[in-house]
DNA sequence: CGAGTTTGACCCGCGC
DNA sequence: GCGCGGGTCAAACTCG
């Protein structure tokens, strides 16, 4: 859905970055922005079931066994027990001690299920663990596999050609063009660790006090990199992706006409997160906006798609930059998750040359194209009537299809014949869907362990602020 | 008054 | 070494 303030005709793009990005109340207003998000937040009559994991939870909350359910049903025995209490004023203990029996077996029952969901849940985990035992061995053997053949830079680029024609990609393709050699990895990747170990209030003295942490921040450095760039067309100046940022710069771009502004992520003050908003020069209508990092904190539901898909992306391009298929298996796998039944070259570019591999996500087709080509886009993560369905709702889907290939990609990218069929018990995947506070500690968990995949000294901050609050 | 934005200065890497 | 460009900082400013 496209937000326009009519009262706003600054041609600058990126001055007026949102004010309330993620609201409790869910009545916030969003002025002058693009919302990503927009029917998980705002109108709860719009059709909000858009997906797979939304359904379950649908499926769930009629169903029995359901802890919303059995809390009604435990208002329900109170009352009883009060009825009964009125119509028997002689036996009134009687009754007493029967409606806590009522509740204690309420109780007992409620506990029983509360364990089960936790053997589901461990289940699950053991799932996740053994899938990521999986994938960094196999990581651990493209490493081996790069350090014995280091020098096959064309196997780097894994999609460029999209990137090279378009102008508005001109400073991926300075980037990309730059700095191929492992040495500079090095440099950067250790003022970035220094970065990330002192937090965003450390100053530079102390970066320069460490600068001993080389060996292994090369490809954290590449983790932290990783770009996600999603291209839309909105006259907003700001997607709406659930998380709060707070601008820091804004500079003139070379070879474009519209300004880049610069955010990062103020939900944790550590958080290493940043974004650039910038239009394109060609067409200003499309806006640009280039995700970097990881959250080192639980994110609400709604901003885990995109923060998951810059993860994900940064752990796919980390294993597509290995001289071997990889690169091009997680493109087509991105692609074909997405849309298997479109054209590939168009949705989602990967583009994993150093030092900044980006994913770049291209919103703006479908977008002008989706009244003619709504069935074009069918997609196991969501049904057919989804896509195209309106200037917010397509970014939403594909945050969503990208959250869901997240999962996949890190989890199961060894095993391409499950990529459909998710190796969640419906169960576990209930119990995940009721609840957003576990689902957002859950996504937020397996993020950081996708995330502490490329380094053995991860900041400890990631896990520790996975924790499920109920 | 605090949070967020603006904007010029500064830092750093890279190419010449 | 110098200039350029991208990215960041931080003081001044704005806004609610
Ligand atoms: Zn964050």
């Amino acid at each position: 859905m496209l937000r326009f303030n009519p009262m706003n005709t600054d041609n600058d793009t990126c001055s007026s970055p949102p004010r309330a990005l993620w609201s409790v109340d869910g009545n916030r207003i969003i002025v002058d922005e693009l919302d990503f998000f927009s029917d998980r937040n705002d109108d709860k009559s719009s059709s909000p079931e858009q997906f797979d994991d939304v359904s379950i939870k649908n499926q769930l909350l009629s169903d029995p066994i359901s802890p919303n359910v059995n809390t009604g049903l435990q208002l329900l025995i109170t009352n009883t027990g009060s009825d009964e209490s009125t119509v028997d004023d002689g036996s009134s203990i009687i009754a007493q001690e029967k409606r806590l029996k009522n509740e204690v077996e309420s109780l007992q029952e409620k506990l029983r299920r509360r364990n089960e969901e936790n053997e589901n849940l461990k289940e699950m985990l053991n799932d996740v663990t053994t899938n990521y035992t999986t994938l960094q061995t196999r990581y651990a053997s493209l490493m081996q596999q790069l350090q014995n053949q280091p020098t096959e830079s064309s196997q780097y680029e894994v999609v460029e050609g999209k990137a090279e024609e378009n102008d508005c990609f001109s400073d991926e393709k300075t980037r990309s063009s730059t700095g191929q050699n492992n040495n500079k990895d090095e440099k950067e990747g250790d003022r970035e660790s220094s970065e990330q170990q002192q937090m965003w209030e450390s100053n530079k003295v102390n970066k320069l006090s460490t600068s001993n942490a080389t060996d292994q921040s090369g490809v954290e450095a590449t983790m932290r990199k990783a770009r996600v760039s999603v291209r839309a067309r909105s006259e907003a100046n700001m997607i709406s992706d659930g998380c709060q940022w707070r601008k820091y710069g804004q500079k003139m771009a070379k070879g474009n006409p519209c300004p880049r502004a610069y955010y990062r992520c103020t939900m944790n003050p550590g958080c290493p997160v940043r974004k650039q908003v910038q239009r394109c020069a060609e067409d200003r209508t499309i806006l640009i906006t280039t995700y970097e990092g990881a959250h080192n904190h639980a994110l609400p539901p709604p901003a885990l798609a995109m923060a998951s898909t810059t993860s994900a992306a940064a752990t796919m391009l980390l294993s597509g930059s290995m001289p071997s298929a990889d690169g091009v298996i997680n493109h087509n796998l991105i692609t074909r998750a997405m849309f298997p039944k479109c054209s590939p070259s168009g949705m989602a570019t990967l583009s994993a040359s150093a030092p900044f591999p980006t994913v770049t996500l291209d919103l703006t087709q479908n977008n002008t194209d989706n009244n003619n080509n709504n069935n074009n886009c069918h997609s196991p993560f969501f049904p057919p009537q989804n896509c195209g369905s309106g200037g917010g709702q397509l970014p939403q889907v594909i945050a969503q299809a990208l959250y869901n290939q997240s999962k996949f990609s890190g989890l199961q990218l060894s095993q391409d014949s499950q990529l459909q069929q998710p190796s969640l018990s419906p169960a576990a995947a209930a119990a995940i869907t009721a609840d957003p506070n576990f689902a957002a500690a859950l996504a937020a968990a397996i993020t950081s362990i996708i995330g502490a995949s490329t380094s053995n000294n991860n900041n400890p901050n990631i896990i520790n602020s996975a924790t499920y609050n109920n």
